[in-house]
DNA sequence: AGATGTGAATGGGTTCACAGCA
DNA sequence: TGCTGTGAACCCATTCACATCT
């Protein structure tokens, strides 16, 4: 396989939602690379260059056949079946991404959540069993989870972390404000919200072009 | 002004964190690029790059002198004084966001939550005032508002953003799962969790490195 | 006429590598 | 010796531009 960026499969799974309301809500058949484009925050150019990645090719007449583009993406991103997904730290945000992803349809959901707090374990909480932390490695390998989301306070981010990637997880999104030390061949995606917003406040006081 | 690049501030407000850290917590007074790169995520090259953009200058001997860096990383990324924030949407995940938001220290603060629910408006929400989105646009001008959240479902997210825009925002960080179009000159970082979690699950299950 | 597919050019971010310095 | 500061080289993503197709 050759590698594709992190950017690029995530416009791609862009491409894939605007597709499916397109599909969906406004019943076309077919799109062009510039409509797609301006739906994903994308250039023409970038659309046409991406799907050429993903094998699918469109007609000059018609632009690309949104059914099929979206089994090729599908094929391209999720080939397996139901994946289920582990987090870790019912607090409030915890809580809040388990209703929001859970509420959507997707292949993905999170199946097992994990808490510190005794009120919160051995418990079914929005339609996912809880478990203590001290249990995370053996629940983690008898599911065979391989992707979780980290909503702990900072302190204890990295050695959850360590314990689920000594479970075999592979990919983690992160919500506590601290980088992770993780090995080579671990995915992480850092989405800390402090950072983010001090971020877009900086960018909303220095008026930049984009 | 020099534009600098977004993954570049993204860094630097990292390195902030960063040293925070080693000040309060472990009582350090100098590091060095290395050091800095390895709890951040980054190379010690782009370390050093990254503070000769904010013009800040160590030694070879001791490296960065951890107070100095701090003073200048926080003119360089906020000179001003606290600055507020609104919030559109009190549903599970605006509300955890308010809470873990307030519950930091940050020059960042957020101080007025808009929502439709007549249940949860004209209250105080952990701290922050609440109002009816149809007042949207009189409270944030009213209020010098310039950055805001959005966590309204995806159907009202863009109409949302139209009336912050109209109202003198320019940076919005977007949870509702659609790509906002906006004018020029206005940030938008689009967080929608869904599309994060499917990038992370396909990257867990494509065992890149990196 | 207007869109796709794609080699070629462009641009910008990252790394290299080394001079200079304590 | 080991680090900083930085020009130069490198690499990769995006854009350009155009032949091709309907």
């Amino acid at each position: 396989m050759n590698k594709i960026s992190d950017k690029k499969i995530e416009r791609i799974i862009t491409y894939r939602r605007v597709l499916l309301r397109l599909d969906k809500q406004l019943g076309k058949t077919h799109v062009f690379s510039h409509q797609l484009a301006s739906s994903s925050g994308a250039s023409s150019a970038q659309v046409r260059r991406d799907l050429m990645e993903i094998g699918y090719t469109g007609s000059p007449a018609h632009g690309y056949e949104i059914r099929g583009l979206l089994d090729s993406i599908g094929e391209f991103i999720d080939p397996d079946q139901k994946e289920g997904i582990a987090l870790v730290g019912v607090g409030n945000l915890g809580r809040a991404i388990i209703d929001y992803f859970n509420g959507q349809s997707s292949k993905l959901e999170i199946v097992t959540v994990f808490d510190v707090n005794p009120d919160k374990i051995e418990r079914v909480i929005s339609g996912c069993r809880s478990y203590h932390v001290k249990d995370l490695k053996p629940v983690i390998i008898e599911k065979k989870i391989k992707t979780a989301v980290i909503t702990v306070p900072s302190g204890s981010a990295q050695s959850v972390a360590d314990e689920l990637i000594e479970a075999g997880v592979k990919g983690i999104l992160n919500y506590a404000p601290i980088t992770l030390t993780v090995p080579h061949g671990i995915y992480v995606e850092n989405r800390d919200m402090i950072t983010t917003l001090e971020k877009v406040s900086y960018f909303a006081k220095n008026n930049t072009n984009k």
